[in-house]
DNA sequence: GCGATACAGAACCAAAAGAGTTCTATTTTC
DNA sequence: GAAAATAGAACTCTTTTGGTTCTGTATCGC
């Protein structure tokens, strides 16, 4: 099955936090452990992946934390998935180089079809934004966005 | 990052083998262990679950095999990874039911999307067929279809 | 009929990856 | 200078994946 980690789950959750709280929200770890109902350590582990991907800010010292890089609607899914998890490809034939070394070369001329695939995928989740995520696409109107309510 | 299973690829590899040598085509385990340079126990197993997925028939006995249960043209990826790999889905939030075991329900609304995303993934996958993959989709037309020539 | 060949299915083991925690350093405010 | 908060790395435990082995069943050929 072709999954998601975790992580990269928790990192579009976090991101999604700023996103509803506004451009400016400044977060720190524990704020967000506690919002999310995730652990502080795995909350801290991915924030930092998502600062290094330049999709966060970071404010250090005492009434530090971390706020959005820029706007929600310039940040996709696919940024903040290759933040955590490292690039997006779905075969590790197009990671290294052209797949000269792929052992099983004979078979290997097949693969080039994987380009397309890897970019098809890549292109589904670079079209969607962080925005987006928070304003469910259901058209463009009004929904009713109260939360608590188990909408199932 | 999202990746397929070795296992999955191994089907697909296996597959074209089936694809390339023509429809009737039949081969045993150990033919195909030896075309691919796989290990028989390896290929045993994939090809196992391919025939569960009604992707390949077999013919127990003496002079038995596996060979294509379909044209390579009505067969798709999708089809080979679910097979091999289970459903396709890139996060979990679909797979049981609705999603109201999240767990962190409070952020779940967020994932409607997931949706429409796990359907782009699927149709890009849906959309190559085994036999595009044996004939790359270079157009449509002629293309030096010698094998053995290193192309790169 | 009997043995050889080949698929069917399940169980099992080891290696790798993922999930999560802990520890140490650095920066900033009060 | 102490407290609060990020930066970074290392480490452990669990789960998944990759791969093997074993037992059973069907078919062909002698």
């Amino acid at each position: 099955m072709i999954r998601l980690t975790k992580q990269a789950d928790y990192g579009i959750l976090l991101m999604t936090q700023f996103a509803r709280a506004g451009a400016s929200a400044l977060f720190s770890t524990s704020d967000l452990a506690a919002r999310t109902g995730l652990s502080v350590p795995m909350v801290n582990k991915t924030l930092k992946l998502l600062q290094r991907g330049k999709l966060l800010t970071s404010v250090r010292g005492v009434n530090g934390g971390y706020q959005l890089g820029r706007g929600a609607n310039a940040i996709t899914l696919e940024e903040i998935i290759e933040a955590v998890d490292g690039p997006i490809a779905i075969t590790e034939c197009h990671e290294h180089t052209g797949g000269a070394e792929c052992g099983i070369s004979a078979s290997c001329p097949t693969r080039v079809n994987w380009g397309v695939i890897n970019n098809a995928i890549r292109d589904s989740l670079a079209g969607v934004t962080l925005l987006q995520m928070v304003h469910p696409l259901f058209g463009t109107g009004r929904m009713r966005s109260r939360e608590g309510r188990q909408a199932v």
